[in-house]
DNA sequence: CCATTGGATTGACATCCATCGATGTATTGA
DNA sequence: TCAATACATCGATGGATGTCAATCCAATGG
């Protein structure tokens, strides 16, 4: 289901602001933000986290968007490692991966207070 | 020095995953996201953060970008929330707001595992 | 085998955005 | 007053992106 299945989007453990990112650590964080830093994306991906599994024909609704459009934005999150989808029979079911969401909390908490 | 000073972009205290977030929820934290979703803004904030304070002359040179465009980025953040600049004579210094991050890493958490 | 349905893909279009050269503005120092 | 500097702003440009209509594909059910 995802389009790129085996490329890391695993974020590292290093918090932004424990050190200056190299421009290859920037990429890929800033790749899994990118995937939530859209209105519709981030309301599918609520939507999808904030239930146990979801399938793609219970989102056009709430969203109020067209098909396509929705199977772009779940396209992106999946390929950012934020969801994963299941096809069993006619539907495709969406679950949240809590992981990943974790990871990115973690890389963007403050190591400790900047001591001033 | 932040374009948009009295705009609110404080981050709500609810967890992404808590519950379906609202349109309105949704574009306010995608503002917040989309300030960071991008390799060259996060290098900034990441320099920015890990450091006491620091003026735009030194920004330059390390990321190999033009004057215009870290200024372009500068803006940005600022705008977002995520650093504050302070005019002393000829340079412009600035410091990041750990809050906002604080509050980015929080609203991206998971309040507690979905209970399956 | 054929109609139906969920949904992915394609193509087109409009918009946004990152980038930089050129220029403007304010501050410093001579 | 004038040159130099730090930085903001403007205008242009190329590339990325959100959106949808049309289409294609696969699975279901008759």
């Amino acid at each position: 289901m995802a389009p790129e299945p085996g490329r890391s989007e695993r974020i590292c453990c290093a918090p932004v602001a424990d050190h200056a990112l190299s421009a290859g650590e920037a990429h890929d964080l800033a790749a899994v933000l990118a995937a939530l830093a859209d209105p519709v994306r981030l309301r599918i991906f609520s939507i999808i986290a904030s239930q146990e599994e979801i399938c793609s024909c219970n989102l056009e609704e709430p969203l109020d968007k067209s098909q396509p459009t929705i199977s772009h934005h779940t396209r992106k999150l999946a390929a950012a490692g934020l969801i994963v989808g299941e096809k069993r029979g006619r539907w495709t079911w969406w679950r949240a991966v809590p992981e990943q969401l974790v990871a990115l909390g973690t890389a963007l908490s403050l190591a400790e207070p900047v001591e001033g």
